[in-house]
DNA sequence: TCGATTCTAGACAGAAGTGTCCAGAGGTTG
DNA sequence: CAACCTCTGGACACTTCTGTCTAGAATCGA
């Protein structure tokens, strides 16, 4: 009995559908039978496009590589006249949802806790960018350590992207993280409280509590 | 036939279970029989202790609750001699990993995500800690609205919390981050880059790509 | 129009989770 | 030592997933 009017789906519908349901309610929730009734098609139709669900796993997170990372790459490797320039088009990938998928990133990174493979390529596709974040501040006459410094901190802030996840030594978090309250508390600079962090910085690093 | 040789488990020794799974690998991954075979201890062990899962759930929740959000409304609200020295105390919640938990933060804000009961409650607790930064703020005079601002941006640094889960409109958005990275560039302060990211921003707000 | 190809529905099997029930082991107390 | 309370193991029922198989509807081309 056909009772139901719609027309056939595609693969792409497919993926689409898994797509919204992973960024609103992570990974662990894209069903075959879910995704299947929010379609108004059996689940068995699945199973013609997709090998399995890993299949349709694997397709979302192709997606998203050649989304965000290649996004945000893209926007590093602009021309630019001044580093704020340059900033400025890093910054649009927090503004601009087109460009950059902030819900998309956090569904996948949390994924990526969960499960070690989707974990190598996330862990792989943040070094390519943080890479092109770094080469964006020596073209801009930053030496390469500063620069790196500077792309770390900028990537922080833009993904809201935990410290923690890149094994830092407490000394080493200490001094990014005075380096990013020295700029913090100026607007417009303050010299006294620059000056006070600074000894704060001088003072602490090297203690551990 | 007793074969094992541990003794009885207790509530705690199942909430503690639960607590490491849940920063571990996510709420989803928090199942009975998972925590049983981990404790060397039957299933049916469990629901002496708890009504449901749910109820589990719950208790780590509160647990959080109890943890975090307290901890770091307790720094917001140390006496402190200047702003700096505030701001570092609040700067001691992301390196000292006693004081606050950063991954047990992710996994709860991340089970928020799909479970509107977590969200409110995680939200609820957000608002009373971005009310006492902002008092911290406030404290050292520095006006109510960039005291608010001051405190929104600080939290986002801390918690890598991003800023579309505040629901700000395009021109708030670019107002705050633009804010933020009139700081970002300047160690030491460059006057010229300053002022390029005024005249960016005022250029800019209310644009909308 | 007729046959081949493309896609879907429904039935089936099996794995993994939750929650219930009850016999009984193992301390504790009178 | 006997009764009692506290806790655990194992069996059972139920639900919700994944993946397979097969008949057959729908579509398209010759």
């Amino acid at each position: 009995m056909t009772v139901l009017a719609h027309t056939k789906v595609t693969r792409q519908d497919w993926l689409d559908a898994a797509m919204s349901t992973l960024i609103e309610t992570g990974v662990e929730q894209v069903k075959v039978l879910t995704l299947a009734t929010r379609m108004g098609v059996s689940r068995s139709s699945f199973y013609w496009y997709f090998k399995s669900r890993a299949d349709l796993l694997d397709g979302l997170l192709a997606a998203w590589e050649a989304h965000n990372p290649a996004a945000m790459i893209a926007q590093a490797e602009l021309p630019s006249q001044s580093i704020c320039e340059a900033i400025c088009n890093i910054h649009k990938c927090v503004v601009n949802p087109a460009l950059f998928d902030i819900p998309l990133d956090f569904a996948v990174r949390d994924w990526a806790r969960r499960d070690a493979s989707v974990k190598a390529r996330v862990t792989a596709a943040d070094a390519r960018t943080c890479a092109a974040l770094a080469a964006m501040f020596t073209h801009h006459d930053y030496d390469p350590q500063e620069a790196l410094i500077r792309a770390r901190v900028l990537y922080y802030m833009q993904l809201g992207y935990d410290a923690a996840e890149l094994n830092e030594s407490w000394e080493e978090r200490l001094a990014n993280v005075s380096h990013y309250l020295l700029a913090f508390t100026g607007r417009p600079p303050r010299p006294e409280v620059v000056a006070d962090f600074a000894a704060y910085a001088r003072a602490h690093t090297g203690e551990n509590s």
